[in-house]
RNA sequence: GCGCCCGUAGCUCAGUGGACAGAGCAUCUGACUUCGGAUCAGAUGGUCGGGGGUUCGAAUCCCUCCGGGCGCGCCA
């Protein structure tokens, strides 16, 4: 059975709507008129609008040049009988008791107890997939995100790419498809030249180059140089290089290492090197040759972005034969999809939204669909230290690395940070703040709430309590029905988090449920040994919280304590 | 100059076509000698940056202005 509730008043209604058609108190609309109507369920603001609505009536009132209120009237109609003829034994009248019909033209239903019921007893029955979802269409997902090169540690200016781009991936695999996490970094290009010229000039206490990099992590690495590797440096054509791939190895497992920190793990990394070495920028290039949109000018090789909008042609080799990072961007997007990807998620920083333009046209110049192509813009986190905003740059070594983050704050406040804010606005990280709000965090709130029902069942063991077997007739009055309805939103806010790429409502809901659970715990006595029978339905209503508010947090990558 | 993003309560932020605009923090007032007070109940607080338009309906879509951020390389 789908554990959605709202998906499957929704495809009543949409049952309502078809019949209301077949029996002729609704006329046909034309295809085309008709694919503009999707039928929406949603959860109204106020509660005594019932447990879901539709705006479908209003939606149908230009096509059907009718009112919304009779529209709603003949679907609610429809509806009614349904429950009617079914009573007592089948889906409709298990799922919803009532129809409303409410101006301007909604039609608001309630669920029914039996309906709350099976969702409570199923979450205990299988706790471990409540909140995920089938999705209708399994996609294969890429997800790359961080993507920072190997030539410091990661920074706190890291730190937003990193959670949304895990949160993405968590989110994704919940909703039913298949997510792969992808790292992308350069190992041989300038950079990591700079980074082992920089080493070699500390090493010999010599000026660091002028764009080499500081920061007391390339002291460490000079003072860890192995010796053999200096004598080979020492006969290489270029000693710089070699000494910066060896230290931008040490750094990217300093890095990996940082992220498993964080709880983020990445299935693939994967270096620039590799794609031109393996043939996939040549190959690349030589597709959109073929397709006629490469030409030759000034020396350099040019992708004709401007056929598909882009303000100006953009460079794939330069004059002097080397390929731009766009070239490997372009093979990039082959490799990917040879992997048999449907869909390739690119997690930026909001200052490359500039190249966002000639990725996607380079995607449709070589025939892939745009719309599989999806980047996300992260905005910039200013991070604030006493209303001081903290400045940050690797070149001149002047950055809080992650680690110092969480040492300050805390994993689990700073992702919640994070998931509890829209990806595209800028914000303000105030890491003193942060540290002394700490207990008056919402993490904790929720947190609180799932250690508080550990107690309570702990106790209830102790008295020799145990789990109802089904919740049946112990969800009929409030404040059970309540706190049942909150439960079962899960799968619907997975379904909404996977849908906007947007984590904020998992906080969200996490929080209301908390709060509904604080509500319940005030009101409702769990462990009552004079009340057996009311304890052990209380008791399975309250363990199912406790899955709930467990699953939304591990959708979050956030632990769950049983004590706190 | 051009392009993209953002502007919602004192602060930090949700809400992006629906029914009286929300949460946390802050401030103020209260609460159970029973399951965890990291809790609960209540109050204060908003020209949704300004103006115009589209729509039965706009914080949400369009135009314009103001304010802030970020881009505009044969750098990555």
């Amino acid at each position: 059975m789908e554990d959605s509730l709202r998906e499957r008043v929704a495809e009543a209604v949409t049952g309502a709507w078809q019949s209301a058609i077949a029996g002729g108190s609704l006329p046909p609309l034309p295809d085309d008129e008709r694919s503009q109507v999707d039928v929406h369920v949603e959860r109204p603001a106020h509660p005594e609008h019932g447990d879901f609505a539709t705006n479908l009536a209003m939606k149908l009132a230009r096509p059907y040049r009718r009112s919304p209120m009779a529209i709603a009237q003949t679907l609610a109609a429809e509806l009614e009988g349904q429950i009617g003829r079914e009573a007592g034994r089948t889906q409709l009248a298990d799922l919803i008791t009532s129809v409303e019909v409410a101006p301007p033209g909604f039609l608001n239903f309630r669920l029914s107890e039996r309906a709350l019921e099976a969702t409570i007893d199923r979450i205990l029955s299988e706790p471990k997939s409540w909140g995920r979802r089938q999705a209708a269409i399994p996609q294969r997902v890429n997800v790359e995100f961080v993507s920072a090169n190997p030539t410091g540690p990661l920074h706190i200016g890291n730190a937003r790419g990193a959670f949304v781009g895990d949160l993405l991936a968590r989110v994704l695999a919940a909703a039913g498809h298949e997510v792969s996490r992808e790292y992308y970094f350069n190992d041989f290009g300038a950079q990591v030249s700079n980074l082992g010229a920089s080493i070699l000039a500390l090493r010999d206490a010599k000026e660091v180059p002028e764009d080499g990099y500081r920061g007391s992590y390339v002291a460490e690495l000079a003072a860890d140089l192995p010796p053999r590797l200096v004598e080979s440096a020492g006969t290489a054509d270029d000693p710089a290089v070699v000494v910066g791939q060896w230290a931008s190895e040490r750094v990217r497992a300093g890095i990996e290492a940082s992220l498993e920190r964080l709880g983020v793990h990445f299935d693939v990394w994967k270096t620039e090197g590799s794609l031109h070495r393996e043939g996939w920028v040549e190959r690349a290039v030589a597709k959109l040759r073929e397709a006629g949109y490469v030409y030759e000018r000034d020396g350099a090789t040019w992708f004709r972005s401007t056929d598909f909008g882009d303000d100006k042609d953009r460079v794939i080799y330069r004059s002097n034969g080397q390929p731009t990072y766009f070239a490997a961007d372009i093979g990039y997007i082959t490799e990917k999809f040879r992997r048999s990807f449907d869909h390739l998620v690119y997690v930026w920083g909001a200052d490359h939204h500039g190249t966002v333009a000639r990725v996607r046209n380079a995607a449709t110049a070589m025939g892939y669909d745009p719309a599989a192509v999806e980047i996300l813009l992260i905005a910039w986190v200013r991070f604030v230290r006493d209303g001081r905003e903290i400045s940050m740059s690797k070149r001149s070594g002047e950055f809080i690395t992650l680690d110092e983050l969480l040492d300050e704050v805390g994993v689990d406040a700073a992702r919640w940070f994070f998931a509890s804010r829209g990806h595209t606005t800028g914000i303000d990280f105030d890491i003193e703040l942060a540290k002394k709000q700490s207990n008056e965090n919402p993490v904790y709130y929720v947190q609180y709430a799932h250690a508080r029902i550990a107690s309570i069942l702990r106790k209830a063991s102790e008295t020799g309590l145990s789990l109802a077997d089904s919740v049946e007739g112990a969800l009929s009055d409030e404040p059970e029905a309540g706190l049942a309805r909150a439960v079962a939103r899960l799968p619907d806010v997975v379904e909404d988090a996977a849908e906007a790429k947007e984590t904020q409502g998992i906080t969200a809901f996490a929080t209301e449920l908390a709060t509904t659970f604080h509500a319940f715990y005030r009101d409702a006595r769990v462990v009552d040994p004079d009340e057996p029978d009311r304890s052990r339905g209380r008791l399975a209503l309250v363990a199912a919280t406790q899955v709930t508010l467990a699953n939304a947090l591990a959708l979050l990558g956030i632990s769950a304590p049983e004590l706190m």
